[in-house]
DNA sequence: GGTGAGCGC
């Protein structure tokens, strides 16, 4: 059986997954369940709080914000918030981000937490615009280690996202356990993270997550995606054994994966170079 | 159709 979040309440922030496992969290792929589609729809009609409204049409004329910090208010009884080593490493990076989600939606966001220090996303200077990603400080390193762990690949409130958090690169980068990539094209368009990662899993235990990839603005699927696994036999036996298998109701093409451009949250050290003999699957 | 996702505007 499989571990789901449950259902979110709208006006909600995200349940706070049970402790954060002892075990291996889920990094990218823990797919929440399949929700009625509503692809380039903004959050359902019942905004959160008062947070992060949808704009019908953003008001960025000019007059940029000035850089706006969340001070914590005090809502959520502040938990153990004593203030830790100074220099100690706390922030989290977000992003993948709406351009509709402000600093109040994401303090919104982990604010059951009781533990976020300040939040600051990063606009354009001149428009305004945000730019889709941001930093959220926590109250400690602890607290942050645990939103990470518990949120991230979670689904966000009031919309068909789910959070990407890492940490901030300024700080330290872990990306612990290597995964293994494939590229899978041809998708129907109605194919989610979640059923991409079921049709694999089934037959690949060690499949750790998959993503649809879609377009920001639109949500619409891309066409395309990748499926991560945490075997590396699985992944080369994968590439051939799913290649022309349905998803939907349309044949995947399977290929490697080409490593993502950044070059900045990988693994530290060694990077998976699929030997030549290995593309498809023939050893 | 095609290779995601990014670090302080």
């Amino acid at each position: 059986m499989m571990q789901q979040p449950p259902p979110q309440q709208p006006g909600m922030a995200p349940p706070p997954p049970p402790q954060a496992a002892g075990g291996q969290p889920p990094q990218w792929g823990g797919i929440p369940p399949p929700m009625t589609q509503q692809y380039g729809a903004p959050p359902p009609q019942q905004p959160p709080a008062m947070w992060g409204q949808p704009p019908p049409q953003a008001h960025y004329g000019q007059a940029p914000p000035p850089q706006q910090f969340y001070s914590a208010p005090p809502a959520p009884a502040p938990a153990q918030a004593a203030p830790t080593a100074s220099d100690e490493v706390r922030t989290l990076w977000i992003g993948d981000l709406q351009y509709w989600m402000d600093e109040g939606y994401i303090y919104g966001c982990f604010a059951s937490t009781g533990e976020v220090q300040s939040v600051k996303l990063i606009r354009d200077k001149n428009s305004g615009q945000l730019q889709g990603y941001g930093f959220v400080e926590f109250t400690s390193r602890a607290a942050a280690e645990r939103i990470l762990q518990t949120y991230n690949g979670q689904m966000m409130p009031n919309v068909e996202l789910t959070f990407r958090l890492n940490w901030a690169s300024a700080g330290e980068k872990r990306d612990e356990t290597p995964d293994y990539t494939i590229f899978v094209g041809d998708l129907a368009a109605d194919v989610t993270d979640y059923l991409l990662q079921e049709t694999f899993r089934v037959h690949y235990p060690s499949v750790k997550g998959a993503k649809v990839v879609t377009d920001k603005l639109t949500m619409r699927s891309k066409g395309y995606g990748f499926v991560k696994f945490g075997d590396p036999t699985e992944q080369a036996r994968a590439m051939t054994e799913m290649n022309g298998m349905p998803c939907s109701s349309r044949p995947m093409r399977i290929g490697p994966a080409a490593s993502r451009k950044t070059t900045g949250v990988q693994e530290r050290g060694k990077r998976q170079a699929l030997p030549m003999s290995c593309r498809f699957g023939t050893c």
